[in-house]
DNA sequence: CTGGTTGCAAACTCTTTGCAATCCT
DNA sequence: AGGATTGCAAAGAGTTTGCAACCAG
């Protein structure tokens, strides 16, 4: 909890009571919150500001976009920065990638997910003809 | 690319124009495609005919729902229609998902994937205290 | 004190819906 | 012919942006 508040700090963000606020809703939430999750716990902070906090938390690092079946995406605090693979069964290169699912199947399953496995083989662009 | 048409028909759906060319752009598509890339190449098709049938098609099994990464969703046509596996570490239960982020994997890394292992482990719903 | 941040309001974009006209079977 | 489907228009919902007021450092 703290940690992500001196994270802002040292990414050079001031600390104010929306921010320290929202982060408090993440880090208390056991799924991915939406937009309006937040806004209706914080409800004295504006729509906006949720929108830029949590897209600056985004960017920052300290979030994780998710996106749970419909078109409205959820927010969940990164505890762990973990990255897949994705192999070219070409030219064997190995690639890290971000994209991850495992909230989105956290908050449609009801599961709490401790583990999970996801890697992926094909052609890359540079071997595809 | 008849399958698919087929299988709309066998569904009691209507075989019109609009949505023969949609599952046609779907078809040729090499990524999930958005509502609006559907719609600048069947442009003398309505917005509102092609959410209408997209969503159809989702649900009827022929297309499968993508998100990547910003807030609008891809569709692209699902020709296998794999499942994932979630396994409670309490009881051992089963679950089969059929959340999957290949296509939003593919759109990003630009690979042609023929492989993906995706799995989770956890606790079930039932059985956190 | 001062620049980053917020709230407000308005604009934008994506999506949904009602209804009359039209099209498949 | 007759019900499903379409196009149009308008409404709904989520997100972004400009700007003056405000607050953390």
């Amino acid at each position: 909890m703290e940690k992500f508040l001196d994270k802002l700090k040292q990414s050079g963000f001031k600390l104010t009571r929306q921010r320290t606020e929202i982060i408090e809703v993440l880090h208390s939430a056991r799924y991915p919150m939406t937009v309006r999750d937040i806004h209706n716990v914080c409800n004295y902070t504006d729509f906006a500001s949720v929108y830029r906090n949590i897209e600056l938390f985004n960017k920052a690092g300290l979030v994780r976009k998710v996106f749970t079946g419909n078109r409205i995406a959820g927010y969940e605090l990164q505890y762990d920065s973990h990255k897949h693979k994705i192999i070219c069964l070409k030219c064997g290169k190995i690639k890290e990638i971000s994209i991850c699912c495992v909230g989105q199947v956290q908050a449609e399953t009801g599961f709490n997910i401790s583990e999970h496995i996801i890697e992926f083989k094909g052609i890359c662009p540079e071997c595809a003809d």
